[in-house]
DNA sequence: GATTAAATCTAGTACACACTAGAAAAGTCA
DNA sequence: TGACTTTTCTAGTGTGTACTAGATTTAATC
């Protein structure tokens, strides 16, 4: 019992690794297999088929983001400004995504390359995670903090889509941190690149 | 001759159409070939493989993408405020991408799903395109409008990625279009989400 | 209308993929 | 050790893919 779960981990992880760094469609069963040294058929002995595999490691993936932001967002004090709110959320985004582990760059990564079927199993967990944003943006402009006079469903869209894209092109080699580009998210969707008056900001790479 | 050059761009329509709406891999050679009521065989006397014809497609998107932007960038006043440039680039990048045709969709879709070769291919494109925002952020920030304290790098890639990653979310049937994304885009990335002394702006959806 | 060239089709090959069946090996515990 | 279970392997199937070769049809030219 104890042998299977571990193996299993394995397979996991491995997929999660492939996923993450070529995509759903070179993510072969042999090429997981070969990374943790099986016969792609023994894969067949922890999971019932491709799709089930992958959507477990997708499924852990979102868990996974939405813990880290969660857990960011409940270490700020009750008496945040909402915009505070907003930064540490992306912050922690980007931390998740960016320079966390393999199963939410999965995430991100294969999103709008898969099958139809994992793609509907994930919209609801999407959903989910799209609802803590909404909140944020919601707090903010109820209590004047934000503006009111743009559409926040788009607005809240354009914040995750600058921060999903990032895995395109963020190299954790560089210079530039996973946080370093949540920083620089927050500051350009929430104070802006226009020059005005803006607390100096912390960044500066 | 004329026949060839006739069938040649159905095939190119036919697999940008495809590459834009279910990706790289389920676009098969023979999906194209029914789509144009053909054999998937003959496409072989048009294009010498799946990939060059991809390619090609590709490099139309591009150069699509790259045009739009151009000639709105070229009717703008030469006095013009480097953020009015920004905009007029962000919109018409929107447009182009969201709104315009299957080619810079294509482009933008595909993105991140494709072989080794064309990946490589593509990187010049992408960075021709780059330039064009470099030298628009550049002129922001030296002549004072835009801050000079973020990395115009990231803030470039920042932008580009809220954009492109609106593909995956936008609908076009909704009734939102691509240039309210884009001038959203715009007010969040140059503006900010932030309550301040912003001209009263022309979005409200 | 006959001759030639262009364009498409029929019929296949080779290969990679997800997945299966049953034998073999490894692990567990009396 | 021996009986049993769990895990992995060997050897395959079927399917879908890009792509090829050569025959066949369609179009253009004289």
């Amino acid at each position: 019992m104890k042998k299977s779960d571990r193996t299993r981990q394995d397979i996991l992880d491995a997929t999660a690794s492939s996923l993450a760094t070529v995509g759903y469609t070179a993510t072969t069963v042999k090429s997981i297999a070969e990374t943790i040294g099986m016969q792609d058929a023994s894969i067949y002995y922890h999971f019932s088929s491709k799709d089930e595999l992958v959507g477990e490691v997708l499924d852990i993936g979102t868990a996974r983001a939405v813990t880290a932001v969660d857990q960011a967002l409940a270490e700020i004090p009750d008496d945040h400004d909402p915009r505070e709110a907003l930064r540490v959320a992306i912050i922690a985004h980007a931390e998740a995504v960016l320079g966390g582990g393999d199963y939410p760059r999965a995430n991100v990564r294969t999103f709008g390359q898969l099958p139809p079927d994992l793609t509907h199993r994930h919209r609801q967990g999407h959903r989910n995670y799209g609802q803590i944003w909404t909140r944020l943006i919601d707090d903010g402009v109820e209590s004047g903090a934000l503006r009111g006079d743009l559409n926040r469903s788009v607005a809240r869209l354009i914040i995750i889509g600058a921060l999903c894209w990032a895995i395109e092109w963020f190299d954790a080699g560089e210079e530039v941190s996973a946080a370093d580009v949540g920083e620089h998210v927050f500051q350009m969707v929430v104070n802006g690149l226009s020059v005005g008056e803006h607390e100096s900001p912390a960044v500066s790479v």
